[in-house]
Parts: structure tokens; C-alpha cells; sequence
DNA sequence: GGAGTTGTTTAGGA
DNA sequence: TTCCTAAACAACTC
């Protein structure tokens, strides 16, 4: 689930938190989401601490209780939620979080979800994160050199290369795909300079689009999106009305338009 | 019961 | 060296 702006409403949900101090850790020590980081030193780290911040870039997420940093990855299948004080974890609750009023509570079913802690508020892992799409550092050069240095890739593969797109994923890269009428699995060397800036603008657009509409309140896309149609067999393009094309491309399921995307 | 899933890492080949 | 692909991870839904 978790792409850009899904990770950034997440990131709120445990903002209720903010400003109170932890009372106990909960861990399930043998989750493989632990395989990161060490949950007996989170579980130091953390008790008597106020959480004091919450930040994200890209599908990263940053909690910092005081002199520490807890980082979150929700993986596939993560999941942040409220529960009260007493709440008793579920099979896939992996962490609590226990305040005097609430728990704070990482449930993630598949565990590709990570985390990640430092007693610093500025762990290496965190501050040399790349830039975000959406800020002025994306630049078109650095895009530019990227699909240069990738030349041999699928632009599908390309997009969802956190080291530059960060926050992107699946249904993300395919939207930007979309909007561009690139097909997916164009090589990133073939793009012209003004393809290539098309690609560039529409990147950062989209992941405004999506920070706007789901980042807050979670909202559904329009249907003039791909989105809303991508996922059924049969789908139409709401450009174009052609049924929609699936295959694997730079190794995930992909749907695009063979009318306005070609093949 | 089998196939498919919105993510990342790693091993190994080119 | 650098780039690229496929497999592995794990549990749930259709």
C-alpha cells in the first residue's frame, strides 16, 4: 500500500502522541522487522522519552523522542495506528508504543517493514536520504544524468529507484508513465531533452497530486486518473477508452495504455 | 488451492 | 566497475 503521500498520511496517525512521554515498549522481539535494529536498545531508548517530532521523506518515516530517532519503513503491508493505553497487541502488532493515554501501535501482516534507531537526531540514515521530488533540489539535471546513467533500463525500473525518485512506487511510477505517454518499457536512454523534462515535471506534479489528495484526509484519486482503473482486468484508460494492458515490466506489474502509450 | 499483491535487498550475470 | 534481473522475504485476499 504505502507509496509518497499514503506514508505521509500514515506518519500522522500517531501525531495525537505528540508532546507525551512513553511509558513501556512493547516489542515482539523475533519480528522480522526488527532485523534492522535492535529492540531491546529501542526499548531503552525510548521509555521516558516525550515524542517531540514527526517527519517523512519519501516512503521513509522519522519519530524523534527527544535525543533519539526511531525510523519506520512500512514495507508492503505497515500500518500505524492509535489504540488505548492497555491495548493488548494482535498477531501482527510488532511494537507498541504505550503512553499514559494512548499505544501507539506498527502492525504490519507481511513484515517487509523496517525500522531503524539512534540515539541522535541526526542519524546518518536519515540525513543522507536523497532530496525529495517535490523539493527544489529535485532538479531536471539530476534527472537528466540519472536516465543517462540508467540508459539501458525501463523507465517502469527507473522510476522506482528511491536513490532518485524517492517515494515513488507501483502505481505511482505507472501513473507518471501515463500522463507522459511514455511506455513503460521504453529505455530511459531513448527520451529527447523535452521528453525528458516532460518526465521530469509530470514526476513532481504527480507526487503533488497524490500528497494533496491522500497526504491529509486519504482521499480517492479522481477517475480521470489511471488509477482508478488499473487495477481490474479489463480497466479502460480514461484518456481514450481502451482496455487497459498489464505485463511485468522492470519486475512489477505494470498497466498502461496501448492507445496513448503505444504497443 | 493457486495466483497475485501499492517494497526492498541481495546474489549473480552481463 | 557499473548496471540489470530475478529471487527471496511472508501473509493475506480473490
Amino acid at each position: 500500500m504505502p507509496e509518497l503521500a499514503e506514508v505521509a498520511f500514515y506518519s500522522k496517525k500517531w501525531a495525537p502522541g505528540l508532546g507525551d512521554r512513553v511509558v513501556e515498549v512493547v516489542c515482539r522481539d523475533r519480528a522480522r522487522i526488527y532485523r534492522t535494529a535492535d529492540p531491546a536498545q529501542i526499548r531503552r531508548g525510548l521509555k521516558g522519552k516525550r515524542l517531540t517530532g514527526i517527519e517523512t521523506k519519501g516512503k521513509q518515516m522519522r519519530f524523534v523522542f527527544g535525543e533519539a530517532s526511531l525510523g519506520l519503513h512500512l514495507g508492503m503491508t505497515g500500518k500505524l495506528l492509535v489504540k488505548k493505553g492497555d491495548h493488548e497487541p494482535g498477531k501482527h502488532d510488532h511494537l507498541v508504543i504505550r503512553q499514559e493515554r494512548r499505544s501507539l501501535v506498527f502492525r504490519d501482516a507481511r513484515m517487509f517493514g523496517a525500522l531503524k534507531f539512534e540515539a541522535s537526531t541526526e542519524p546518518a540514515w536519515w540525513t543522507s536520504l536523497p532530496p525529495e521530488v517535490v523539493s527544489r533540489s529535485f532538479t531536471l539535471k539530476a534527472v537528466a544524468d540519472y536516465l543517462r546513467r540508467r540508459k539501458g533500463s525501463p523507465l517502469k525500473a527507473v522510476l522506482l529507484q528511491q536513490e532518485r525518485f524517492p517515494g515513488v512506487g507501483n502505481w505511482m511510477a505507472d501513473e507518471i508513465l501515463w500522463r507522459c505517454k511514455f511506455h513503460p518499457a521504453r529505455k530511459a536512454g531513448t527520451l529527447d531533452e523535452e521528453e525528458g523534462e516532460m518526465f521530469w515535471r509530470e514526476t513532481k506534479q504527480l507526487c503533488r497530486d497524490a500528497l494533496k489528495i491522500i497526504g491529509d484526509k486519504y482521499g480517492r484519486p479522481p477517475t480521470s486518473w489511471l488509477f482508478r482503473h488499473r487495477w481490474r482486468r479489463g480497466g479502460k484508460c480514461p484518456r481514450d477508452g481502451a482496455i487497459l494492458m498489464r505485463a511485468t515490466i522492470g519486475g512489477r506489474t505494470t498497466a498502461w495504455c496501448p492507445e496513448c502509450q503505444g504497443k
